[in-house]
DNA sequence: ACTTGACAATTTGGACCCATGCTGTCCAAT
DNA sequence: ATTGGACAGCATGGGTCCAAATTGTCAAGT
């Protein structure tokens, strides 16, 4: 069985009880393959759980970046869908399980390196995109965006609400953009 | 003794140490006050902990708008310091002390909705000062800020680097403010 | 490559008891 | 208004014990 799919699969396993309450017979059972060649593919359940992070870290920048490239596509519509696939998804994920939260956490505090690597990653790639437009702030935007993310992901009660206030974020820092959603709703609270 | 004193006496010795680990008996020695008296002023410590955090709110509140109100400064700088003073040393706070992760979680979990009615509020507050410059992108602007400061405070490590991260995210809502720290550093990672 | 079955060592969960501490309330006293 | 003492009821944490689950490894079989 192919590497990446073992690691896409074993992330559904850890998404529904976690990390610690997943055992290598329950993510084995649910790769479809035996316990050990889970071990044969990796030393220990700690291992994989690493790289089923860094597999999924991986993906999501690599959606996020094919979601910037849709050259056809307004730039405010392309920074949402790539903040959607990089954090939208998490934020769902949040409400389908309780167990969810459990393995975040862990990986936040087990593998803080990666996980900061792939932030910084991420806002690198939205500040290369607006540096054509946006001259020398694009570092300085890109930086206000994730964080705005970050916000939301602890503020959204769901995927819809952060992808409106993401929306809201998007026409603030791109700065009075002419040809967007102008028609959206905005909070009136 | 003055409930406004008891109160703020009262959110030290919460700080120092959490919700649960903070017994009345303590907590009426840290206040200066037998527990018999606490228990005179407020019904049970459940009562006593949402009227301490809702006057935390409420004095963050009021010193926020206070710095708002420095008309002799220019706005950027009036922001920073209004959310600096709201969450700045919430950052601070969670360095000192680890309990007072603990108070917060509790505080957030347990009265979601005042919570949530104080950064609302703020958030009014902002934007009713962002009006008469920025028209009506200051509901916008707004939110946004509130989400990043947010952000900021699950990423900032402590509170040179919150107040830091603000001003990059002021100069960037604020569309290009000329008369800003344009010497103030930043981020090239 | 993958599986099955088995293995020792370690971790974990639940059950239970017991001492301690805490809450919330009373009252007499000041 | 505030205090100290005293109280029942309840939650909490430590402690031990035991059964079950889990990890990581091995050998033999497809």
């Amino acid at each position: 069985m192919d590497r990446d799919e073992i690691l896409e699969r074993a992330l559904t396993a850890f998404l529904r009880f976690g990390y610690r309450k997943s055992s290598m017979d329950a993510i084995a059972q649910t790769v479809g393959l035996s316990r050990q060649s889970l071990y044969n593919h990796f030393d220990n359940k700690r291992e994989l759980f690493r790289a089923t992070m860094v597999h999924a870290f991986s993906t999501s920048y690599e959606r996020a970046a094919a979601a910037l490239a849709e050259d056809s596509l307004p730039l405010p519509t392309r920074l949402l869908e790539a903040f959607d696939t990089w954090a939208g998804e998490h934020v769902e994920a949040l409400r389908a399980s309780p167990f969810a939260a459990e393995m975040l956490a862990t990986a936040a505090e087990e593998f803080s390196e990666e996980s900061a690597d792939a932030h910084t990653a991420l806002r690198r790639l939205i500040a290369g995109v607006l540096e054509p437009t946006h001259a020398d702030a694009a570092a300085d935007i890109a930086t206000t965006l994730t964080l705005a993310s970050k916000g939301l992901c602890h503020t959204a009660a769901g995927r819809p609400e952060y992808r409106d206030g993401l929306t809201t974020v998007i026409r603030v820092v791109l700065g009075h953009s002419p040809a967007g959603g102008s028609k959206k709703r905005r909070k009136t609270s």
